[in-house]
DNA sequence: TCCACTTTGCCCCATTTTTAACCACCACCG
DNA sequence: CGGTGGTGGTTAAAAATGGGGCAAAGTGGA
């Protein structure tokens, strides 16, 4: 591997893109490393939105659940059985948009507008409107958080 | 990492600026320190102003978050989540300005005249009549804490 | 089992919009 | 007056978007 976990990499920020009835969503420029990059595609547990990372990240994600000492071994099987079946592969196109499975986009919500929201390692595909409501929702952790360490 | 903590860029002053109507604002000659440097940009909690640091002072405040005793492990995660989502990069031109996202000013209310305000690692790009509120208030502390320290 | 026929995914091209590089001026300060 | 720093506008490049067409894969019937 090429990246090690230190230079992990950061996708910054918060985008607000079309998706087109292809299903196809054009990732920001600043965000891309290569022509047709591989990605996992990785619905979160209450399918609120799309989880998206690299394959690499992916594995670490694995790796860190089996590492974990708040999770019996059995348990930790049974969630990385569910978590393998639930990821699907996703490739950029030469115009660097990732095209979702129907499937995806309808569980999910995905039409019209959707937000991408960066984040250390991975990104994560929202349904606009739900994206903001669950936004506020964290702001006021992130407020607090703030006024404690001074920002 | 190449600055050690000791060597934290120091901007010093306070300087007036336009904004613009390409939302590009003019970094103070003295503060420069390459051409087509790279910022991080991060709306303060309130969206009063926006912070504009490097990013290793990024890097640096995010770890000092993750080692702050004074936070749970739950509001850690979610607010690194968020500081991750809001933060943007930004580069400077060669002319020496940075282009600012659209919505990122119409947030904090920038437009026409700005303050940018020095400190340390880091610096503040205010609206100019907000500045000039909260500054007052500041003043008076600032005051209090002199006599008290012999200033 | 083979041959239509439909469906899906992928690739490429064209258009519009946004972003970044470049150039030129003005104004202030030494 | 001469250089540096700040500002404004123009041009060129890149990104976002939309659609068309080919090819491979899947389906059903003879």
């Amino acid at each position: 591997m090429q990246t090690p976990v230190s230079a992990q990499t950061f996708y910054a920020g918060e985008f607000q893109h079309a998706i087109d009835e292809k299903n196809r969503i054009t990732i920001p420029a600043r965000w891309r490393r290569d022509e047709a990059e591989e990605f996992i595609l990785l619905p979160d547990s209450q399918n609120q939105f799309l989880l998206v990372m690299s394959p690499e990240e992916f594995a670490r994600m694995s790796a860190s659940v089996e590492q974990s000492a708040s999770v019996t071994a059995r348990d930790g099987r049974i969630f990385l059985r569910q978590l393998h079946s639930r990821a699907q592969h996703g490739i950029a196109d030469k115009q660097g948009r990732l095209v979702l499975p129907e499937e995806l986009c309808r569980k999910i919500g995905l039409k019209g507008e959707v937000a991408l929201v960066g984040g250390r390692g991975r990104f994560e595909i929202w349904n606009v409107a739900r994206w903001k409501r669950a936004h506020e929702e964290e702001t006021a952790t992130y407020q607090h958080v703030a006024n404690v360490i001074g920002l």
